[in-house]
DNA sequence: TGCCGCAAGTTGACAATGGCAACATGAGCA
DNA sequence: TGCTCATGTTGCCATTGTCAACTTGCGGCA
């Protein structure tokens, strides 16, 4: 299912694809440049991928799934910090993960994951913790915001909860 | 300076290319298209505007001027939620303004505008309320949270300054 | 008043892109 | 050994951004 003609064209292509958006953002991706640089034929990729929303897509899956390894057995403001930290570490993977397309049902279920973690959604605790820190990553991002650690740590210490944090687990 | 031969092509496009971008996002933006609805040919437009960016850039600006006077004379609790509902009216244009051209001067200039109201920059519990209502608006816009201005207030009512908020003015 | 320059628009061209359709190839099973 | 179907390839098309060269007509100047 994965090699065939090419060894394995699906994660050659990811690759470059990943390589491109990271150095030039969401309008720096084209199939086209993406099957060149792993060597097939323009038209190769789409046995693979729908169609370039359907690559973008397999490429925010991914980066969700570093996202979460990310967040993984941290809690509390280190959490936070650890959310923005990604975000600087892979600014137009973060971007993208964000603006990219949107209603996918996959994408749906890894978000879910990743922020569970945070108390999310329908508690309004949670939903004001994650709202805080990815604000501050985006602004950061769009370089409205200073990027220094202290900045961000001074900024995050800046807020509380104004009634009892609701932690379940 | 405005009114030569069409009358005044540069508004058309404009108007054109605000449309177009309210109702498909960013992606949705041809300059040909905005050309053929403002009833010129395909190359008109770049009398006005150097290329696709700078039209987008324009957008970008005027979005932050609606913005700038959706939050005159608002404060506290008040302003955020403003700023929140600006983002659900005109999501595209919000959007838009946050991910469009990067690192464009007379748009930073709106920027800073924009968000003295906030206490923005430099000060941490300026930059964390900031953080706090654009991360909520973003994550609404996203699809990650819920809506409702109910929930809205709830959320912004969950966290407060964790020192003396320092509003200067 | 008549002419002319320069801004505003137009036409035509080019390369690149996303995507479709028809064809080629070769790996693995019967 | 030979067939089949996934994997790739070749050609093609419409659309797009953008450049270059040409046209048009408003407004100032002689």
């Amino acid at each position: 299912m994965t090699t065939y003609h090419h060894g394995d064209l699906r994660a050659a292509v990811l690759a470059a694809a990943r390589k491109m958006v990271e150095k030039e953002g969401l309008a720096g991706l084209s199939v086209r440049e993406a099957a060149r640089r792993a060597g097939v034929s323009h038209n190769a990729p789409y046995r693979h991928f729908a169609d370039r929303e359907a690559l973008l897509a397999a490429l925010v899956a991914e980066g969700f799934e570093q996202l979460n390894a990310a967040l993984e057995n941290r809690a509390g403001r280190e959490l936070g910090e650890a959310y923005v930290a990604f975000a600087l570490q892979h600014p137009q993977r973060f971007r993208l993960m964000f603006s990219g397309p949107r209603g996918n049902a996959e994408l749906q279920a890894r978000f879910a994951d990743s922020f569970a973690a945070l108390g999310a959604d329908a508690d309004a605790a949670g939903a004001a913790a994650w709202s805080l820190v990815h604000g501050l990553a985006m602004l950061i991002l769009e370089g409205r915001l200073a990027s220094s650690p202290a900045f961000v740590r001074k900024v995050l210490g800046a807020m509380r909860f104004a009634a009892a944090p609701q932690r379940s687990a």
